[in-house]
This record gives C-alpha cells, sequence and structure tokens, in this order.
DNA sequence: CGGCTTTGACCCGCGC
DNA sequence: GCGCGGGTCAAAGCCG
C-alpha cells in the first residue's frame, strides 16, 4: 500500500481569503512554518512566499500569493501533506481537514511578510 | 544566546 | 542554442 504519500502532487489545496471576510486573519494551520523565499512573479502580477515545515519528518510546503496592490488578498496554498499532527495538541485523536477552524494565532503570516510587529 | 527572519545570487528547466 | 523565469539555498541581522 502506499505507505509514503505519492509525492507526484503538484498542488493539495488553494485556498482565497480577503480581508472583508475574515479580516487580515490567515488560516493558522497550528504548524511551524519556516519563510525561505519571496519572489514577485511578474507573469501573475503578483508576490509569492513560500514556507517549508519546519520539521524534518515534514515535508510540506506552503505558498502565500498574494497581489501588491491588494495584500489583503492571500491565496494560500498547501503542498505536501503532514507527518506529525498539528502543535496545537488539542485533542491527540483525528484532524478533520473539513474544518480547520484553529484561532491559534501564534503564527501571523501577515507578519511575516507583510511587515513584523514592530511594536515599541 | 538562540532562533527565526530577510535578501541576494545561483541553478535548472523549458520555450522558441 | 540561448534566454528567461521560477525556485531554492546560504548568510547575515535582529528580536525575544
Amino acid at each position: 500500500m502506499a505507505d509514503a504519500p505519492p509525492p507526484t502532487a503538484s498542488v493539495e489545496i488553494e485556498e482565497e481569503f480577503d480581508e472583508g471576510s475574515n479580516l487580515l486573519s490567515l488560516p493558522e494551520d497550528g504548524y511551524a512554518w519556516k519563510k525561505y523565499g519571496q519572489k514577485f512573479i511578474k507573469n501573475i502580477g503578483k508576490v509569492r512566499s513560500y514556507f517549508r515545515c519546519q520539521r524534518s519528518d515534514c515535508t510540506a510546503k506552503k505558498r502565500a500569493e498574494w497581489s501588491p496592490s491588494n495584500v489583503a488578498n492571500v491565496r494560500i496554498i498547501y503542498e505536501g501533506t503532514h507527518s506529525h499532527a498539528t502543535e496545537n495538541s488539542s485533542s491527540s485523536s483525528s484532524q478533520e481537514a473539513t474544518s480547520a477552524s484553529s484561532v491559534a494565532n501564534q503564527y501571523n503570516l501577515y507578519n511575516q511578510v507583510f511587515g513584523r510587529q514592530n511594536n515599541t
């Protein structure tokens, strides 16, 4: 059986968020992501950020794409699969991908990409 | 002090 | 065959 997840999958899921709906609240999956690159794709006229799971056993990747003129509209693309549960250790049971309603804001993507909170 | 983040440069693949 | 784009890695800096 397919023990190892088929790396053939390019993009798993795409989610779109807009400020008017969630108001600067990226869907924190509860995973720890490490930004390893950011580039402006003129082909689509958008900025693309690349995130990777910090776990060594986790090959999951996260991609953030938004327009420089509309940073409120961010498209998150999840690539790969997580081999470990979320850091949000709540119910060590099943993590339903159906409702990822995690209110965990430990990682603010907006703070990572749009500008860290420089509070003095 | 450690950890994480950021930027630049380099590399490879594909298209024509 | 060459050029360009996209993607990744590395190093350094800063913050808590």
